[in-house]
DNA sequence: GACATAAATTCCATTATTTGGAACTGAGTT
DNA sequence: AACTCAGTTCCAAATAATGGAATTTATGTC
């Protein structure tokens, strides 16, 4: 057995961590789960998985429906409610990318670097509310992602470095940038244009035009996107949107200095 | 020291259960909260609060700044998303409240029978989307509540005696009903009409009209409501809405009925 | 800049909780 | 009636949480 992880964080939670696995195993299963269902991917003993699923049952982060299968909980639902409304970047940015989608009718997403990777922190994507997709706290690659490239461009010499070495590649399409030579190249062009592209580099069909967004007084490393399937956005169309994606972006970026700067 | 709560559930939930009430501190805060802060409400010794918090922020559930206030993390809002687009019947009834919403342009709840309170599931408030406000996952009384008094209108005779022996009224306002009498008065009148009002019975000032939504099948008995300040609202106004609201809450039970029942 | 004060963090022997294999229950099937 | 499978309960052993006190680190004051 491996004793430790080398990832970042390192000591283990122990026993609420197992919960929260096991709490996170049944809230992001697209179905509801019944107890041999959980126990198939827990990988825990009957008797240890019971008493888990009891305890989060009992909390009200799980429901346990009369056929037997979990839902999430309504305590789940109001944590979710409370810390969706008070993520201010979120907040800050949310009326941007609506206006960003009305112009372009397009997918906007917003991103935050975390690491060596990006997660989504919103979308927005169908005109009738849809929110709160499950994309939505999700990790992309920061070297293949427009949002990824944005956000790295604007770092400085010594934190890119720091996320550039030991970052391994994959090539996930034959446009991937998959190598330090070729991303570091890029992120010249991003620096001096102010737009980064992703040109069918993480997934095939999927293009997008995306734009930095950060406060670096807050280490806040983020980028804004449009994002449309190959077919029916050429790489014109995408040169088009790049001036309202800038141009949000910047409001955002002014806006977070205005509303969070001045704070105490 | 009392070794046992009375209410339902029963048994300790031993370590989740301290740890979750931690981050329910944090997360409901209406601020970022210092270690101290949470300490004095707590009401646990220094140095197990703060392992807890640890363990907390380590599993991506709370975030540690840099100024040593904690915030809710990117996790929560990871089961943020997924557990509030996967709520069925939330989903179900989103398009009805936002239609409601947008005929009557006043604040429209969702709202479903737990035990004796209700819980709200679901608020539409301005035009532009800002969904999931604090008010979501919170608790109000059955009996002086729109939304309460239209669940409880279409319990069966046992159902509604559970719920109101035991039940505690406490006058809120002058109006509030606040003895068994004159609650089941009202509700045989909501029985007869379809529809329940609010006239300033929880809060001085806040009228509302509602509808009862149920699936008896599954045990769902729920409410939706359009919610009004006095000054800006009067009885005809209300009356004016009824049938919107009654139609609406119909139309969500129907849709629950068609989507939800024939499964399995 | 040095000092005083408060806040945050670490330590570790004690204590309580989780663990997990196995036995039990009950519903559905042959 | 015997069998299977899902769900639940049990309890001695192993493990993780506890919490008071000491230590380090931030914050404010003169």
């Amino acid at each position: 057995m491996e004793p430790e992880r080398q990832d970042e964080g390192g000591a283990a939670t122990g026993t609420l961590g197992k919960a929260i696995a096991v709490l996170e195993t049944v809230a992001l299963a697209d179905r509801p789960m019944r107890f041999t269902d959980v126990l198939a991917v827990s990988g825990q003993p009957r008797g240890t998985l019971h008493r888990q699923l009891s305890h989060l049952v009992q909390e009200g982060l799980l429901e346990l429906r009369p056929d037997h299968s979990y839902t999430p909980g309504l305590r789940l639902l109001k944590l979710a409610s409370a810390s969706w409304a008070r993520n201010e970047f979120r907040a800050v940015a949310a009326p941007f990318l609506e206006a960003l989608h009305r112009e372009t009718g397009e997918t906007v997403h917003l991103g935050v670097l975390r690491g060596r990777e990006i997660i989504y922190l919103d979308k927005v994507e169908s005109r009738q509310a849809v929110r709160m997709n499950s994309q939505i706290g999700n990790a992309s690659p920061v070297y293949c992602t427009g949002v990824g490239k944005a956000a790295l461009s604007v770092l400085d010499a010594a934190a890119l470095n720091a996320i550039l070495s030991g970052l391994e590649f994959r090539r996930f399409t034959p446009q991937t940038l998959a190598d330090r030579a070729s991303l570091l190249a890029e992120l010249s062009e991003i620096r001096a244009s102010g737009i980064a592209f992703d040109r069918e580099e993480h997934e095939p069909g999927i293009r997008c035009v995306a734009a930095p967004v950060f406060d670096a007084g807050r280490a806040l490393f983020a980028g804004v996107s449009v994002t449309g399937p190959a077919y029916r956005v050429g790489q014109e169309q995408l040169d088009g949107w790049a001036p309202r994606v800038s141009h949000a972006a910047r409001a955002i970026t002014a806006e977070l200095a205005a509303r969070l700067g001045p704070q105490r």
